[in-house]
DNA sequence: CCAGCAGTGCTGAAAAAATAGCACCAGCCG
DNA sequence: CGGCTGGTGCTATTTTTTCAGCACTGCTGG
């Protein structure tokens, strides 16, 4: 939380980038980067980012391919813990609604039984 | 969100603020601001928030109280949208299921009986 | 062998952001 | 009436961010 806070624009937006597609080489975040910059001032921030302890990386081949430090997973946890308390005032319900009833929802028959699944667990647990 | 791509991050960190609280005097934004700046940087930031057309306010008593030019509405849409895109895929499912497994979910009853009718209401808009 | 390509590390400089300081104005109180 | 308090606008300065260039390495093919 205090870690997104801490990112510069530009950081951002390749962590976005890395977050998307799970792992990524140079070349490929700056393809994705909005108004790439050149190659060496791309890899200059994927090198401050790994100084910062946000990515790490893996030599694949002949190249490095970055991935984040923190677990996809907990990551998503915290960026929708972040939108909840920002946007929602802390109520994850209202969060839930705002996103069924987003256009794009789309549930599939699947997702649905899922969901409701989810629900029926909440009233088992949460008492 | 081609938007919040663009901030800065003292700029987001501002926006946070004024969207969490609804609106905000410079003296509450700098209270709530990481790290508070002086508070003559703190309306420097907000001028410049507002001639970027992200702010605007209103003259309350003495005082100047900033509010989001964006609807809340629609900016909580548009954040949920991008977490949406950059942790989950575009799966909205997946994400709403993210968070009812999110510890601090706490449905109330009435909070189930609500997300499960949005799930009812899915099944038949959505096919 | 040795050019050429595709990577990397580093570093200096330009551009942008963040900050503090100063001048000014209005209202309130002694 | 002053002078003090709490607000505002503006601007110069410092710090951070962002960027591109250059040197070096390893591999590949002629």
């Amino acid at each position: 939380m205090a870690e997104s806070r801490g990112l510069t624009r530009r950081e951002r937006q390749i962590m976005d980038i890395v977050y998307r597609r799970g792992r990524a080489s140079a070349a490929e975040v700056m393809e994705d980067l909005p108004d790439p910059p050149s190659y060496s001032a791309t890899r200059a921030l994927l090198r401050i980012l790994e100084e910062k302890g946000h990515l790490r990386h893996e030599q694949q081949g002949p190249r490095y391919v970055f991935l984040p430090v923190v677990a996809p997973d907990k990551a998503r946890r915290s960026a929708l813990k972040q939108v909840v308390q920002t946007f929602f005032g802390g109520s994850t319900s209202d969060a839930v609604a705002a996103l069924l009833d987003m256009p794009s929802a789309q549930l599939s028959k699947a997702d649905r039984a899922r969901l409701s699944a989810f629900i029926d667990r909440a009233r088992k647990e949460g008492r």
